[in-house]
DNA sequence: GTCTATACGTCGATAGAC
DNA sequence: GTCTATCGACGTATAGAC
């Protein structure tokens, strides 16, 4: 669990601010890993880490920016940072990422509940958050994707941008559903879609028609 | 917590109050699809339909409650209900559902929500709603796909079960990607999934080499 | 700049009057 | 059966102590 934060920090912030916010977002994220998504209070949240709710609101703005921001941090400190190597497929990312979810539950609930409050209107930062995730996400798979489809990892008969956004929705949606109910078939319907994105309409990785 | 009367309304409601109830929930409706899922406060929902938000709790018992009322009389009322074909293919009824969705944005602003509300503790009746919905729509899908894998229209290296958890996933997943940003790939994405599914690994339907 | 103390308005829920 | 009254908890905002 090692800590390089040497993450960039907005405008004049000084070393003790900074420091001081990244103390209290640790603390919120192990109070989330522990508890679950609930409680989430800005009340409770300040006793647990030992301040008063208005300090949270000092530090982060309001409760929204504030669960944004343990989502966000979770996630780097989960190292789900990527080093993964090329030939692992979107849908083998996805499992990995799943496992970890599911050994901090509290994160799924908080990432599900943060998209809900994007949905509805007048969330500006849950809004951006979630858009800019997904097209992040999108982005990167596509990319992706192309060049597996190019080396014939997987069938080129799909566009690689829908193949993307089909994945991230299956993982997001097979999660929650493992969540409300463990005979889900999460792990099965991941093979499936491995199984079904495999190069089977493509030849061998020597021509170049991979995609399209 | 100490509410002796935790358990649901039994069916011996009269018809005065059960009229009333309906009558309550139909004004909420047109509330929901009108202005979205903001304002579900009791107190907003009750002056639309003209009451004090005391009486939505008599009748329904929680915000909770009623919003799980709200979201499945819609469901209901927009003829969502099964008349489909045999042959209409699993991803086909999604995109059949989306389109409704899609003229209802509140319902799935609605459904985002009571899911998110589901993950969390301390919640039995939307946990309840969503395991039992999500239990059902697999059950049924995975019915209809092993019936249509028999046939050779879906492929059947894949187990239908598996299948019918993906495509809800998927389901579920791009609505909220497509309602966060037009620009998502909803159809092709769809489109994509249904070209893969399509039976390419069996033979014609005459042979009893289908499923598994 | 940090942080506490305090106050405001709204929320879901409940008790009791009519 | 429906209202009024009230409760505790919530998110937010502000004043001022260090």
């Amino acid at each position: 669990m090692s800590d390089p934060r040497a993450e960039p920090r907005r405008r004049g912030a000084y070393a003790k601010g900074v420091a001081r916010r990244q103390e209290i977002l640790d603390r919120a994220i192990e109070v989330f890993a522990e508890r679950g998504s609930d409680r989430t209070s800005l009340r409770a949240i300040a006793s647990a880490v030992g301040v008063t709710h208005a300090a949270l609101t000092h530090y982060f703005g309001s409760l929204e920016e504030l669960l944004i921001a343990v989502y966000l941090a979770s996630g780097d400190a989960d190292g789900e940072r990527e080093p993964p190597s090329d030939d692992l497929t979107p849908v083998g990312m996805m499992i990995e990422s799943a496992r970890t979810n599911r050994e901090v539950p509290g994160l799924v609930q908080l990432y599900s509940s943060l998209i809900a409050t994007a949905l509805e209107e007048g969330h500006p930062a849950a809004k951006e958050f979630a858009t800019t995730r997904f097209a992040r996400l999108r982005e990167e798979l596509a990319s992706r994707i192309a060049a597996q489809q190019a080396s014939g990892l997987i069938r080129g008969d799909v566009p690689a941008d829908a193949v993307a956004a089909l994945v991230i929705a299956a993982s997001d949606g097979l999660q929650t559903q493992w969540l409300l109910d463990d005979a889900a078939p999460q792990h099965e319907a991941l093979a499936a879609l491995e199984l079904m994105l495999r190069g089977s309409a493509s030849r061998a990785p020597s021509g170049g028609d991979g995609a399209q």
